[in-house]
DNA sequence: GTGCGCAACGATACCGTTACCATGATAGCG
DNA sequence: CGCTATCATGGTAACGGTATCGTTGCGCAC
């Protein structure tokens, strides 16, 4: 048995010797060789560390110029248990505010020489859970995520263990996780009054379940601006599709007690909503004041240009990839989750019935 | 010396002992330890490996489930040569373009179990190729690039040695690297030649520098267009910003040979057409018909609804990453790259002075 | 001359998993 | 009854880095 196992080395040896020859990719141990030195002071060199004479580093520097030598990431980060990268966790990419946010943590992990895996969830829970714990098996070293439903979510610290965890856009239920959120009640309450002023009494809302956390938060928003001014809420939580959406409005729009004004509580809804509009052949802002939650690029070029509560998407990434980082770098204790809510804006165009020529910011 | 090794290990086997009580996650050879087996038949379990007693499979299933076990992925991937992830690299993320084409590839990756390291470019050919080689670093088992300027890449071959490469919407020059593109050229003549029924002879475009591909061969199909019809080009390829298009389309519109209609090349410029036009107090289309390549969710809202050139963001993506996953499985021959080319629609609406109420799709 | 500290570097073990053998038991067969 | 085929299982050696510790050589103080 002795005699099998010397013959095994043997040939490995032998399939090893002409490293640089085959496809074979280069290690540490060809460049020490190539160097006429030990592996450690490959790494040393490597890494930066002190204690490598000039002359050693730059022949060693020279081999792995030779050799194209690039380290091998996975064997460091399952060496030195640093895994060097970052998940990210998303219901969609297609919505530009996701993607937005998508686009300012990758920003923030590459400054920080990071990797990201992202996953979107479609808002379901199972696949969040899932992506949450494949990442969790690759060991990154923290995570950001945008929860989907606020009650069904599977996100807990006890899965997560001492993995950095910060959830933005929509907290989770677990107090001690990390959570950067927008003013949404109070936007859309200040959206809410903006339309009252107009004069509007019959407000109606447009949005999706208020199993959304958003769409919950912005939901109180409206409901506590209608009872303040002691009107009657006119609420359709539902709008999951276009026809959908179409038929909502039209039994608003041709029954009694007809509203006035509109806010919908994201673009989606809001797309949906303006599509139902247009077939109806209501007027915006004469026959309908129309409102929504969420900016997007060409809001200013709808007919007429869109009234909305603009959120920092943006901003809201780079907040929760730094508070990420922070914990990554200092593991100690603040145990307590941090609460951040960024400010939105109000950007008043003309279909809510006013005559700006250009967008005014309120904020 | 002896002694102090033992020592050493005796500590370390001392600080093990408890593995499952401390914060130290669990390995296979705890899961061994408590079931009583050796790690092999661990391995062979999870795997689902044939050659294990049901009895035994289900002791080990019991003490995964005790010490809540999750492999270590890392480790796997390290140890096995293949990490199960896949690369992306993509110009930005807030232009819906582009997420529509990463949410296309993430979700064929989710499919195949593989996860997603995700990174942008900022177009800059520096940032791309850095993020390329981190991947290969990391030993992703494929790459879907987006890639930057056309000229300026450094994505070779040479740099990815044997891991495969798909590039999309845009192609490399390295022409054994699979290419999946959409009918830029033939899409954007059919786009010119339609505003050509309608009776223009003056027809701008507008759009970015012709080092990115995309930009060049719609310009191509603008120019192919013009010259069977005999008429003149009147190109602006430098819509860099809002400010840039303002006084470009200020000087045409406001000299002579003023143009009578206009094709830009992406949803960025048109953007910024639209706001100059708006600006300009332009009346589409009666004093300017407007077109536009790449559709996005809100043209049918603008005034007047715009008329594009649609392309399949979603579908090449999906087929980029499909390339890719089948190049994965199947290491062998076909060395040439394939090139597949994607056909475009075109979405007649009412900026290009159609009367149309809905939109009609031209394929 | 001796002892000591420090710089430069190498040998070795180890991270957690799986491929590759080896082994023992049991069964089938002439 | 021996011999092989098969099954169930375990030991061991990697994968490619880095932490730890050890060794060597040299300068310097006493």
């Amino acid at each position: 048995m002795m005699e099998s196992r010397h013959d095994r080395v043997a040939a490995r040896s032998r399939r090893r010797e002409p490293a640089q020859s085959t496809q074979r990719k280069p290690t540490m141990s060809d460049v020490a060789r190539l160097a006429g030195v030990g592996t450690m002071t490959v790494s040393r060199v490597l890494n930066g560390k002190a204690c490598v004479s000039a002359e050693t580093a730059k022949r060693v520097q020279a081999a792995v110029e030779q050799l194209n030598y690039r380290p091998n990431e996975l064997a460091r980060a399952f060496r030195g248990q640093r895994s060097r990268s970052i998940g990210l966790v998303i219901p969609y990419l297609f919505d530009p505010f996701f993607a937005n946010c998508a686009q300012a943590v990758t920003a923030v992990a590459r400054e920080h020489a990071y990797s990201v895996i992202i996953t979107t969830s479609d808002e379901d829970p199972d696949t969040e859970y899932a992506a949450a714990e494949q990442m969790l098996q690759r060991h990154v070293e923290g995570l950001v995520v945008i929860p989907s439903r606020f009650r069904q979510t599977r996100l807990t610290r006890a899965l997560f263990g001492k993995t950095p965890v910060v959830a933005f856009d929509r907290p989770v239920l677990d107090p001690s996780i990390d959570v950067v959120l927008v003013q949404n009640t109070s936007g859309t309450r200040r959206m809410v009054e903006h339309l009252i002023e107009h004069g509007h009494r019959r407000i109606a809302c447009l949005g999706l379940s208020r199993s959304l956390y958003t769409m919950n938060a912005r939901f109180l928003g409206y409901r506590r601006a209608m009872q303040d001014a002691g009107f009657k809420e006119d609420a359709a939580l539902g709008c999951e599709s276009k026809e959908i959406t179409l038929s909502i409005l039209k039994d608003k729009l041709y029954g009694k007690d007809t509203p006035t004004a509109v806010i919908t509580f994201n673009t989606l809804v809001a797309r949906y909503a303006l599509s139902a509009i247009a077939h109806l052949g209501v007027k915006v802002p004469s026959d309908l004041a129309f409102t929504g939650f969420d900016d997007f690029d060409l809001a200013e070029f709808t007919s007429p240009p869109l009234t909305v509560v603009r959120q920092p998407a943006q901003e809201m990434g780079q907040v929760a990839a730094n508070l990420l980082f922070e914990r990554i770098a200092r593991a100690e204790l603040p145990r307590t989750g941090n609460r951040i809510v960024l400010p939105v804006e109000i950007v008043l165009r003309r279909s809510c019935g006013c005559k700006h020529r250009t967008p005014v910011i309120i904020h």
